[in-house]
DNA sequence: CGGTCATTCATTAGTGAATGACCGGTGCCCTAAT
C-alpha cells in the first residue's frame, strides 16, 4: 500500500508530518505504539489513518469531556457519521439508543471513569474493538496517582475488550512516564516513537522581584508593551481573578479561566480567545488542554508550576506556528510556598487511609467532611490493589517523588543555568543546537516580540502572490 | 508564604487590634433534593 497515495487521495495532505508515517506504520503493522509527536495538530490522523483499514471499532479513552465533544464535532465536519461520545452528556434515552447500536460505530470516545463501570464495559465487550487510543496519554502519570486512579485501571480493562491493539498519543513525556504508559497500559513490548521535546522558538525568561506588588506591576506593564495573544498562568483561581480584573481596568482585553467556573462560561472564554476576541486570558492549570491556537506569544508563570513537566506542556501552547515566542516564568522569594502546598495536600494522609480502611461507609467519610473526596477515590484504589501497611509506604514513595518534583521547580528558577538546557535534561535529552536567542542566561532580544506595539499598527508581511495580485488586478 | 475568616479580648458599648486556624489546582461521575 502507498501510504502517500492514500493521504493525497483521502485527507489531501502531499506530505506527513514527522512521525506520521512511522506511527501509522506501527500500527499498521498490529504493533501497540507509544508516540511522542510535537504539541500540535496531526496527532488525530495517526488513528484516524489505520481506522480506514480496521475491521472493528476504535476506542478514544480522552481526559476531558470539552475535548470529547470537541473531536467528535471535528470527525463529524469531515463526513464521519458513526462517532459518538460516550460520557454524562448523553442523556437516558440517547444512552440506551447508543448501547442498542454500539457495534455500528467505527470512533467511540470515552472517559477513563466511563470505562471502569462494569455495566459499561459489559456493553464494549460485546462488540469488536480494533484499536484502543490513550489520548494526552501522560494523564496516566500526571493524573493516574493522586488525582484520577480510574486511569491506573486502564490496562486491566483490555482482556475485557478483546485484548486491542494500544496506541497511545502524547506531547510530552519523560523516561518515566513513558514507563508508566508501558506499566498500566500493559503494552511492556510497545513501539516508542519520540521526537525531540526541545522547541527552538521558545524563548526563557526568568523573571525575579522583590515583592508581590513588583509582580503585578511588572505583569502589567508587560501586557501593555507586547501584543498577544497570550496565556497568563497563576497559582490561584482567586489570583487569576484579581489579574484579569487588573488587566481589563488597564484597558486590556483580557479574561479569566479555572475549574471553579461555569462549563458554559469556561467554553466562552476558551471559544473567544480562540477566536482572536481575547488577547489575554488568566487562568490557574485548568487552561490549554485541548485549546488549538497557533499563534499564541506569550506564557507568563505569575506562580511557580507544580513540576517541570506541567511548566513544559503549559509553554508548549506557545508558537505553534514557529515563530519566536516568549515563555516567562515569574519568582519572587517565598513562592514555593504555596507550589510545595499544593503538591504535598494532594495525596491522602495516613490518618485518611487508616480511616478509608476501617469505615463501613466509605461516603460518609467525605460527607462528614473526617476525609477529601478525591483522597477517598485515590485512597480507595490503593488499598484495593494492596494491604494498608503497603499502601501506606506506596502513599510515602509517592510523597517523597512530589518532594522531588517541587525540588526541580526550585532549581529551575534559583539556578544560573541555560533554562533550555536544564529542561531537555529533566526530559533525559541533550539539546541539539542552542538557537541565538535562548533564555535569560544566554541572552534574549526583546525587539523580537515588539513587532507590532500596540501604539502603531501591525505591519503585515506580503507574501509574493498577495503583492501580485495587487499589483495586477484582474 | 499570603490572604481570609473566626475568635478573643479589652471593657462604660460598639469596634478595633491581636491571635490563631485554615486554605490554596487539575475532572470525571449521575445522586438526591429542589
Amino acid at each position: 500500500m502507498n501510504l502517500e497515495q492514500v493521504l493525497q487521495e483521502t485527507y489531501g495532505f502531499s506530505a506527513f508530518r514527522p512521525g506520521q508515517r512511522e506511527v501509522i506504520e506501527g500500527v499498521l503493522d498490529g504493533k501497540d505504539v507509544i508516540a511522542l509527536l510535537p504539541t500540535g495538530m496531526g496527532k488525530s490522523l495517526c488513528y484516524q489513518f489505520p481506522a480506514r483499514f480496521l475491521p472493528g471499532s476504535v476506542l478514544i479513552i480522552s481526559p476531558l469531556l470539552s475535548l470529547m465533544q470537541d473531536q467528535v464535532a471535528q470527525l463529524k465536519k469531515l463526513g464521519e457519521k458513526s462517532v459518538v461520545a460516550i460520557n454524562s452528556f448523553l442523556k437516558q434515552g440517547a444512552r440506551e439508543e447508543v448501547w442498542r447500536t454500539l457495534g455500528t460505530y467505527r470512533y467511540i470516545f470515552i472517559s477513563p471513569e466511563m470505562l471502569a463501570q462494569p455495566f459499561v464495559r459489559q456493553q464494549l465487550a460485546r462488540i469488536q474493538i480494533s484499536l484502543l487510543v490513550m489520548d494526552e496519554a501522560h494523564c496516566i502519570s500526571q493524573w493516574g496517582f493522586d488525582f484520577r486512579p480510574d486511569y491506573l485501571r486502564i490496562g486491566d480493562m483490555l482482556p475485557h475488550l478483546g485484548n486491542p491493539q494500544v496506541l497511545a498519543l502524547t506531547a510530552t513525556a519523560t523516561k518515566k512516564v513513558v514507563a508508566d504508559i508501558r506499566k498500566y497500559l500493559h503494552i511492556p513490548e510497545a513501539f516508542l516513537y519520540e521526537h525531540p521535546i526541545d522547541r527552538k522558538n521558545i524563548v526563557y525568561d526568568i523573571k525575579k522581584f522583590d515583592s508581590h506588588k513588583d509582580k503585578t506591576d511588572w505583569l502589567l506593564h508587560y501586557t501593555d508593551r507586547y501584543r498577544g495573544p497570550g496565556i497568563v498562568y497563576a497559582g490561584t483561581r482567586k489570583k487569576a481573578e484579581e489579574l484579569a480584573a487588573l488587566m481589563i481596568e488597564k484597558g486590556e482585553s483580557a479574561a479569566f479561566y479555572h475549574g471553579g467556573m461555569e462549563q458554559q462560561d469556561r467554553i466562552f472564554v476558551q471559544q473567544q480567545f480562540q477566536n482572536g476576541e481575547l488577547e489575554w486570558v488568566c487562568s490557574t492549570n485548568a487552561f490549554g488542554m485541548g485549546v488549538h491556537i497557533p499563534d499564541i506569544r506569550h506564557v507568563i508563570h505569575y506562580q511557580l508550576p507544580t513540576s517541570i513537566e506541567g511548566y513544559v506542556q503549559e509553554v508548549g501552547r506557545a508558537g505553534r506556528d514557529g515563530n519566536p515566542s516568549l515563555a516567562t516564568l515569574m519568582y519572587a522569594e517565598g513562592d514555593e510556598a504555596l507550589m510545595e502546598s499544593l503538591l504535598m495536600d494532594e495525596l491522602p494522609t495516613e490518618f485518611e487511609i487508616r480511616a478509608i480502611h476501617d469505615a463501613e461507609n466509605r461516603q460518609l467519610l467525605v460527607d462528614q467532611g473526617i476525609v477529601r473526596e478525591t483522597a477517598l477515590r485515590v485512597g480507595a484504589y490503593w488499598l484495593s490493589q494492596m494491604t494498608i501497611e503497603k499502601t501506606i509506604e506506596q502513599i510515602r514513595k509517592l510523597q517523597n517523588e512530589k518532594w522531588w518534583q517541587g525540588r526541580k521547580v526550585s532549581e529551575l528558577v534559583t539556578g544560573e543555568g541555560c533554562v533550555r538546557s536544564y529542561i531537555a535534561q529533566s526530559f533525559d535529552q541533550t539539546i541539539q543546537g542552542k538557537p541565538s536567542n535562548c533564555c535569560c542566561f544566554e541572552g534574549i532580544d526583546y525587539t523580537t516580540f515588539e513587532t507590532g506595539t500596540k501604539s502603531s499598527p501591525q505591519v503585515r508581511v506580503e507574501g509574493w502572490q498577495a503583492r501580485l495580485a495587487r499589483l495586477l488586478p484582474d
